[in-house]
DNA sequence: AGCGATACGTTATAATATAACGCCTCGATA
DNA sequence: TATCGAGGCGTTATATTATAACGTATCGCT
Protein backbone atom coordinates (compact mmCIF):
# COMPACT_ATOMS: atom_id res chain seq x y z
CA UNK A 1 0.00 0.00 0.00
CA UNK A 2 1.28 3.05 -0.65
CA UNK A 3 1.05 5.77 1.90
CA UNK A 4 -0.94 8.94 1.29
CA UNK A 5 -3.88 10.00 2.70
CA UNK A 6 -7.33 8.83 1.66
CA UNK A 7 -8.94 11.65 -0.14
CA UNK A 8 -12.00 12.23 2.45
CA UNK A 9 -15.44 11.89 0.36
CA UNK A 10 -17.30 14.98 -1.25
CA UNK A 11 -19.71 15.85 1.65
CA UNK A 12 -22.72 15.63 -0.72
CA UNK A 13 -22.02 11.79 -1.14
CA UNK A 14 -21.27 11.33 2.40
CA UNK A 15 -24.31 9.89 4.49
CA UNK A 16 -25.09 11.90 7.50
CA UNK A 17 -25.61 10.22 10.58
CA UNK A 18 -29.06 11.30 11.11
CA UNK A 19 -29.89 10.07 7.68
CA UNK A 20 -28.35 6.43 8.28
CA UNK A 21 -30.50 6.11 11.33
CA UNK A 22 -33.42 7.64 9.60
CA UNK A 23 -33.17 4.93 6.81
CA UNK A 24 -31.54 2.42 10.15
CA UNK A 25 -35.34 3.01 11.47
CA UNK A 26 -37.04 2.59 8.34
CA UNK A 27 -35.59 -0.71 7.23
CA UNK A 28 -35.85 -2.14 10.06
CA UNK A 29 -39.51 -1.68 10.50
CA UNK A 30 -39.33 -3.27 7.14
CA UNK A 31 -37.58 -6.10 8.18
CA UNK A 32 -38.38 -6.93 12.16
CA UNK A 33 -34.89 -6.39 12.86
CA UNK A 34 -33.86 -3.93 15.74
CA UNK A 35 -31.05 -0.95 15.81
CA UNK A 36 -28.64 -1.95 18.10
CA UNK A 37 -25.56 -0.80 20.32
CA UNK A 38 -23.26 -3.01 18.50
CA UNK A 39 -24.82 -2.01 15.07
CA UNK A 40 -24.66 1.90 15.89
CA UNK A 41 -20.64 1.24 16.79
CA UNK A 42 -20.62 -0.74 13.85
CA UNK A 43 -21.72 1.86 11.69
CA UNK A 44 -19.61 4.18 13.36
CA UNK A 45 -16.47 2.50 12.59
CA UNK A 46 -17.26 2.34 9.11
CA UNK A 47 -18.42 6.09 8.48
CA UNK A 48 -14.59 7.03 10.49
CA UNK A 49 -12.94 4.69 8.32
CA UNK A 50 -14.18 6.12 5.09
CA UNK A 51 -13.02 3.07 3.45
CA UNK A 52 -13.08 -0.89 3.68
CA UNK A 53 -12.88 -2.24 6.88
CA UNK A 54 -11.42 -5.97 7.66
CA UNK A 55 -12.76 -7.43 10.32
CA UNK A 56 -9.83 -8.95 11.74
CA UNK A 57 -8.04 -5.86 11.41
CA UNK A 58 -10.68 -4.45 14.14
CA UNK A 59 -10.07 -7.33 16.00
CA UNK A 60 -6.57 -6.92 16.32
CA UNK A 61 -6.29 -2.54 16.73
CA UNK A 62 -8.27 -1.16 19.65
CA UNK A 63 -11.03 0.20 18.15
CA UNK A 64 -13.66 -1.84 18.94
CA UNK A 65 -16.18 -0.59 22.13
CA UNK A 66 -18.30 -3.68 22.62
CA UNK A 67 -17.18 -5.68 18.99
CA UNK A 68 -14.49 -8.23 20.49
CA UNK A 69 -15.36 -11.49 18.91
CA UNK A 70 -15.21 -12.54 15.01
CA UNK A 71 -19.18 -13.25 15.24
CA UNK A 72 -20.16 -10.40 16.86
CA UNK A 73 -18.16 -8.12 14.23
CA UNK A 74 -19.52 -10.11 11.00
CA UNK A 75 -22.87 -9.79 13.02
CA UNK A 76 -22.81 -6.54 13.00
CA UNK A 77 -21.78 -6.02 9.71
CA UNK A 78 -23.65 -8.24 7.57
CA UNK A 79 -26.73 -6.61 9.79
CA UNK A 80 -25.53 -3.55 8.38
CA UNK A 81 -25.82 -4.87 4.63
CA UNK A 82 -29.33 -6.32 5.21
CA UNK A 83 -30.06 -2.35 6.41
CA UNK A 84 -28.87 -1.05 2.73
CA UNK A 85 -26.08 0.80 5.06
CA UNK A 86 -22.92 -0.94 4.07
CA UNK A 87 -21.31 -2.94 1.52
CA UNK A 88 -19.43 -6.19 2.10
CA UNK A 89 -17.11 -5.60 -0.56
CA UNK A 90 -15.94 -9.52 -1.67
CA UNK A 91 -12.65 -9.52 -3.36
CA UNK A 92 -11.07 -7.69 -0.64
CA UNK A 93 -12.90 -9.48 2.11
CA UNK A 94 -14.28 -6.25 3.44
CA UNK A 95 -16.68 -4.07 4.61
CA UNK A 96 -17.28 -0.33 3.64
CA UNK A 97 -20.20 2.27 5.14
CA UNK A 98 -22.25 2.79 1.86
CA UNK A 99 -23.08 6.14 0.25
CA UNK A 100 -25.30 6.19 -2.00
CA UNK A 101 -27.62 5.22 0.84
CA UNK A 102 -31.10 3.90 -1.11
CA UNK A 103 -30.97 5.71 -4.76
CA UNK A 104 -29.88 2.60 -6.51
CA UNK A 105 -29.05 -1.08 -6.04
CA UNK A 106 -26.22 -2.12 -7.83
CA UNK A 107 -23.32 0.09 -6.59
CA UNK A 108 -20.15 0.29 -8.74
CA UNK A 109 -16.72 0.27 -6.59
CA UNK A 110 -13.18 1.25 -7.88
CA UNK A 111 -11.15 -0.66 -5.72
CA UNK A 112 -6.70 0.64 -5.61
CA UNK A 113 -5.12 -2.52 -5.63
CA UNK A 114 -2.14 -0.21 -5.06
CA UNK A 115 -3.37 1.98 -2.08
CA UNK A 116 -6.41 0.16 -1.35
CA UNK A 117 -8.69 2.91 -1.83
CA UNK A 118 -12.10 2.11 -2.54
CA UNK A 119 -14.57 4.79 -4.29
CA UNK A 120 -18.64 3.98 -4.35
CA UNK A 121 -19.65 5.60 -7.50
CA UNK A 122 -23.08 5.66 -8.95
CA UNK A 123 -23.94 3.11 -11.17
CA UNK A 124 -24.93 2.88 -14.98
CA UNK A 125 -28.14 1.21 -13.84
CA UNK A 126 -30.00 1.11 -16.04
CA UNK A 127 -28.01 -0.35 -18.54
CA UNK A 128 -26.71 -3.02 -16.23
CA UNK A 129 -30.19 -4.08 -15.27
CA UNK A 130 -31.68 -4.10 -18.85
CA UNK A 131 -28.08 -6.03 -20.02
CA UNK A 132 -29.12 -8.60 -17.84
CA UNK A 133 -33.12 -9.02 -18.15
CA UNK A 134 -32.38 -9.21 -21.56
CA UNK A 135 -29.79 -11.86 -21.06
CA UNK A 136 -32.09 -14.65 -19.04
CA UNK A 137 -35.21 -15.42 -17.30
CA UNK A 138 -32.97 -14.04 -13.82
CA UNK A 139 -34.50 -12.48 -10.99
CA UNK A 140 -32.03 -10.22 -9.87
CA UNK A 141 -31.15 -9.57 -6.14
CA UNK A 142 -28.60 -7.69 -5.84
CA UNK A 143 -25.56 -6.72 -8.37
CA UNK A 144 -22.08 -5.82 -7.26
CA UNK A 145 -19.67 -4.50 -9.85
CA UNK A 146 -15.85 -4.39 -8.43
CA UNK A 147 -13.24 -3.01 -10.86
CA UNK A 148 -9.83 -3.15 -9.54
CA UNK A 149 -6.97 -0.92 -10.90
CA UNK A 150 -5.32 2.68 -10.22
CA UNK A 151 -6.45 5.50 -8.70
CA UNK A 152 -5.44 8.67 -10.29
CA UNK A 153 -3.46 9.77 -6.98
CA UNK A 154 -0.48 6.43 -7.08
CA UNK A 155 -0.40 6.59 -10.70
CA UNK A 156 0.37 11.13 -10.00
CA UNK B 1 -29.22 -26.42 -3.54
CA UNK B 2 -31.88 -27.22 -5.67
CA UNK B 3 -31.00 -30.82 -6.80
CA UNK B 4 -31.50 -30.21 -10.70
CA UNK B 5 -29.08 -31.20 -13.55
CA UNK B 6 -27.39 -27.72 -14.16
CA UNK B 7 -28.13 -27.16 -18.42
CA UNK B 8 -25.24 -26.96 -20.52
CA UNK B 9 -24.30 -24.03 -22.13
CA UNK B 10 -24.73 -23.46 -25.82
CA UNK B 11 -22.12 -24.77 -27.60
CA UNK B 12 -21.46 -21.45 -29.26
CA UNK B 13 -20.19 -20.16 -26.10
CA UNK B 14 -18.30 -22.90 -24.76
CA UNK B 15 -14.55 -23.45 -25.60
CA UNK B 16 -13.40 -25.73 -27.56
CA UNK B 17 -10.16 -27.46 -26.31
CA UNK B 18 -8.61 -26.19 -29.27
CA UNK B 19 -9.44 -22.72 -29.05
CA UNK B 20 -8.53 -22.31 -25.68
CA UNK B 21 -4.98 -24.20 -25.67
CA UNK B 22 -4.63 -21.95 -29.16
CA UNK B 23 -5.30 -18.86 -26.57
CA UNK B 24 -2.84 -19.91 -23.90
CA UNK B 25 -0.15 -20.31 -26.47
CA UNK B 26 -0.91 -17.22 -27.30
CA UNK B 27 -0.74 -15.55 -23.94
CA UNK B 28 1.54 -17.79 -21.93
CA UNK B 29 4.44 -16.56 -24.71
CA UNK B 30 3.23 -12.97 -24.31
CA UNK B 31 3.75 -13.03 -20.37
CA UNK B 32 6.66 -15.52 -20.07
CA UNK B 33 4.66 -18.64 -18.48
CA UNK B 34 4.39 -21.63 -18.93
CA UNK B 35 1.81 -24.02 -20.38
CA UNK B 36 1.89 -27.05 -17.70
CA UNK B 37 0.26 -30.48 -16.74
CA UNK B 38 -1.06 -29.38 -13.95
CA UNK B 39 -2.64 -26.33 -15.73
CA UNK B 40 -4.56 -28.31 -18.27
CA UNK B 41 -5.77 -30.64 -15.63
CA UNK B 42 -6.99 -28.05 -14.09
CA UNK B 43 -8.31 -26.44 -17.21
CA UNK B 44 -10.24 -30.01 -17.71
CA UNK B 45 -11.44 -29.95 -14.40
CA UNK B 46 -13.31 -26.78 -14.70
CA UNK B 47 -14.55 -27.63 -18.49
CA UNK B 48 -16.08 -30.71 -17.00
CA UNK B 49 -17.59 -29.16 -14.48
CA UNK B 50 -19.20 -26.38 -16.54
CA UNK B 51 -19.81 -24.04 -13.44
CA UNK B 52 -18.18 -22.93 -10.23
CA UNK B 53 -15.56 -25.21 -8.54
CA UNK B 54 -14.38 -24.79 -5.11
CA UNK B 55 -10.68 -25.69 -4.21
CA UNK B 56 -11.43 -27.61 -1.06
CA UNK B 57 -14.53 -29.30 -2.46
CA UNK B 58 -11.75 -30.57 -5.29
CA UNK B 59 -9.76 -31.95 -2.50
CA UNK B 60 -11.93 -33.79 -0.79
CA UNK B 61 -13.54 -35.71 -4.12
CA UNK B 62 -11.75 -37.84 -5.59
CA UNK B 63 -11.11 -35.63 -9.04
CA UNK B 64 -7.48 -34.44 -8.74
CA UNK B 65 -4.60 -35.73 -10.87
CA UNK B 66 -1.58 -34.33 -9.57
CA UNK B 67 -3.40 -32.06 -8.28
CA UNK B 68 -3.62 -33.01 -4.40
CA UNK B 69 -2.65 -29.75 -2.43
CA UNK B 70 -4.27 -26.66 -2.00
CA UNK B 71 -1.42 -24.26 -2.69
CA UNK B 72 -0.85 -26.91 -6.14
CA UNK B 73 -4.51 -26.24 -6.52
CA UNK B 74 -4.84 -22.15 -6.32
CA UNK B 75 -1.52 -22.01 -8.47
CA UNK B 76 -3.19 -23.69 -11.31
CA UNK B 77 -5.90 -21.93 -11.24
CA UNK B 78 -4.30 -18.59 -10.51
CA UNK B 79 -2.27 -19.15 -13.29
CA UNK B 80 -5.51 -20.22 -15.67
CA UNK B 81 -6.85 -16.84 -14.11
CA UNK B 82 -4.15 -14.79 -15.48
CA UNK B 83 -3.87 -16.44 -18.86
CA UNK B 84 -7.58 -15.04 -19.17
CA UNK B 85 -9.06 -18.75 -19.25
CA UNK B 86 -11.27 -18.73 -15.75
CA UNK B 87 -12.67 -16.26 -13.60
CA UNK B 88 -12.33 -16.35 -10.15
CA UNK B 89 -15.72 -15.84 -8.70
CA UNK B 90 -14.89 -14.14 -5.28
CA UNK B 91 -18.33 -13.97 -3.78
CA UNK B 92 -18.24 -17.67 -4.10
CA UNK B 93 -14.82 -18.05 -3.35
CA UNK B 94 -14.80 -20.07 -6.75
CA UNK B 95 -13.26 -20.80 -9.82
CA UNK B 96 -15.34 -21.47 -13.04
CA UNK B 97 -13.78 -21.90 -16.81
CA UNK B 98 -13.98 -18.25 -18.81
CA UNK B 99 -16.49 -18.71 -21.79
CA UNK B 100 -16.15 -15.47 -23.52
CA UNK B 101 -12.45 -15.84 -24.15
CA UNK B 102 -10.87 -12.85 -25.32
CA UNK B 103 -13.47 -10.68 -26.36
CA UNK B 104 -14.14 -8.43 -23.42
CA UNK B 105 -12.52 -8.08 -20.50
CA UNK B 106 -15.15 -7.26 -18.31
CA UNK B 107 -17.70 -9.59 -17.46
CA UNK B 108 -21.28 -10.17 -16.30
CA UNK B 109 -21.92 -13.10 -13.70
CA UNK B 110 -25.39 -14.36 -13.07
CA UNK B 111 -25.09 -16.42 -9.77
CA UNK B 112 -28.50 -18.59 -8.75
CA UNK B 113 -27.97 -18.37 -4.74
CA UNK B 114 -30.58 -21.60 -5.09
CA UNK B 115 -29.30 -23.83 -7.39
CA UNK B 116 -25.39 -22.52 -7.42
CA UNK B 117 -25.81 -22.17 -11.27
CA UNK B 118 -23.73 -19.54 -12.76
CA UNK B 119 -24.46 -18.08 -16.10
CA UNK B 120 -21.57 -15.88 -17.92
CA UNK B 121 -23.29 -13.08 -19.95
CA UNK B 122 -21.80 -10.87 -22.31
CA UNK B 123 -21.09 -7.76 -20.40
CA UNK B 124 -22.34 -4.03 -21.45
CA UNK B 125 -18.88 -3.52 -21.41
CA UNK B 126 -18.59 -0.13 -23.57
CA UNK B 127 -21.31 1.69 -20.96
CA UNK B 128 -20.03 0.24 -17.88
CA UNK B 129 -16.24 1.51 -18.52
CA UNK B 130 -17.56 4.90 -20.36
CA UNK B 131 -19.37 5.10 -17.22
CA UNK B 132 -16.17 4.21 -15.18
CA UNK B 133 -13.87 7.11 -16.84
CA UNK B 134 -16.72 9.54 -16.87
CA UNK B 135 -16.28 9.01 -13.13
CA UNK B 136 -12.94 9.50 -12.04
CA UNK B 137 -9.13 9.21 -12.99
CA UNK B 138 -8.99 5.58 -12.17
CA UNK B 139 -7.10 3.43 -14.38
CA UNK B 140 -9.15 0.15 -14.67
CA UNK B 141 -7.39 -3.39 -14.96
CA UNK B 142 -10.39 -5.54 -14.53
CA UNK B 143 -13.94 -5.44 -14.31
CA UNK B 144 -16.09 -7.89 -12.31
CA UNK B 145 -19.97 -8.04 -12.17
CA UNK B 146 -21.44 -10.58 -10.00
CA UNK B 147 -25.34 -10.52 -9.67
CA UNK B 148 -27.17 -12.58 -7.32
CA UNK B 149 -30.52 -13.55 -7.43
CA UNK B 150 -32.85 -16.62 -8.95
CA UNK B 151 -32.36 -18.09 -12.22
CA UNK B 152 -35.28 -19.02 -14.01
CA UNK B 153 -35.04 -22.83 -13.50
CA UNK B 154 -35.15 -22.61 -10.17
CA UNK B 155 -38.30 -19.99 -10.40
CA UNK B 156 -40.20 -21.93 -12.54
C1' DA C 1 27.41 -27.14 -19.59
C1' DG C 2 25.86 -22.99 -17.00
C1' DC C 3 22.46 -19.78 -15.72
C1' DG C 4 18.07 -17.23 -14.46
C1' DA C 5 13.24 -17.59 -14.50
C1' DT C 6 9.30 -20.29 -13.88
C1' DA C 7 6.94 -23.93 -11.73
C1' DC C 8 6.00 -27.74 -8.50
C1' DG C 9 5.67 -30.75 -4.02
C1' DT C 10 5.32 -30.46 0.59
C1' DT C 11 4.68 -28.86 5.20
C1' DA C 12 3.13 -25.66 8.10
C1' DT C 13 0.51 -21.75 9.23
C1' DA C 14 -2.28 -17.60 8.44
C1' DA C 15 -6.58 -15.49 7.46
C1' DT C 16 -11.43 -15.62 7.07
C1' DA C 17 -15.99 -17.21 8.51
C1' DT C 18 -19.56 -19.90 10.88
C1' DA C 19 -21.82 -23.37 14.24
C1' DA C 20 -23.77 -24.01 18.47
C1' DC C 21 -25.79 -22.94 22.71
C1' DG C 22 -27.37 -20.41 26.60
C1' DC C 23 -28.85 -16.07 28.20
C1' DC C 24 -30.85 -11.59 27.48
C1' DT C 25 -34.16 -8.03 25.65
C1' DC C 26 -37.79 -6.26 23.16
C1' DG C 27 -42.50 -5.89 22.08
C1' DA C 28 -46.91 -7.99 21.23
C1' DT C 29 -50.66 -10.13 23.24
C1' DA C 30 -53.71 -12.12 26.64
C1' DT D 1 -48.53 -7.58 34.49
C1' DA D 2 -47.51 -12.30 33.12
C1' DT D 3 -46.42 -14.85 29.23
C1' DC D 4 -44.37 -15.82 25.01
C1' DG D 5 -41.84 -15.84 20.59
C1' DA D 6 -38.53 -13.57 17.77
C1' DG D 7 -34.42 -11.27 17.45
C1' DG D 8 -30.05 -10.45 19.29
C1' DC D 9 -25.61 -11.04 21.90
C1' DG D 10 -21.39 -13.36 24.28
C1' DT D 11 -18.64 -17.07 24.17
C1' DT D 12 -16.23 -21.18 22.78
C1' DA D 13 -15.01 -24.07 19.45
C1' DT D 14 -14.45 -25.31 14.79
C1' DA D 15 -14.82 -25.00 9.75
C1' DT D 16 -13.34 -22.99 5.60
C1' DT D 17 -10.31 -20.56 2.66
C1' DA D 18 -5.66 -19.04 1.36
C1' DT D 19 -0.67 -18.31 1.60
C1' DA D 20 4.32 -18.61 3.32
C1' DA D 21 8.40 -20.87 2.96
C1' DC D 22 11.80 -23.67 1.04
C1' DG D 23 13.95 -27.13 -1.47
C1' DT D 24 13.82 -29.43 -6.00
C1' DA D 25 12.81 -29.81 -10.80
C1' DT D 26 12.31 -28.07 -15.40
C1' DC D 27 12.50 -24.89 -19.22
C1' DG D 28 14.72 -21.79 -22.50
C1' DC D 29 18.57 -19.62 -23.55
C1' DT D 30 23.48 -18.83 -24.22
ZN1 LIG E 1 -3.96 5.16 -0.50
ZN1 LIG F 1 -4.49 4.35 -5.33
ZN1 LIG G 1 -29.02 -26.01 -9.90
ZN1 LIG H 1 -31.27 -21.60 -9.95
Amino acid sequence: MKNHMHHPLPNALRPSLAEALALADRRCAELGRRWTVSRQRALEILLEANGPVKVYDLLSSFKPGGLTAPATIYRAFEALVDLGMAHRIDSLNAYMARHFIDKAQATLLLVCDQCGRVDEVAPPTPALLTAIKAHSTFLTETVAVEAHGCCGDCRA
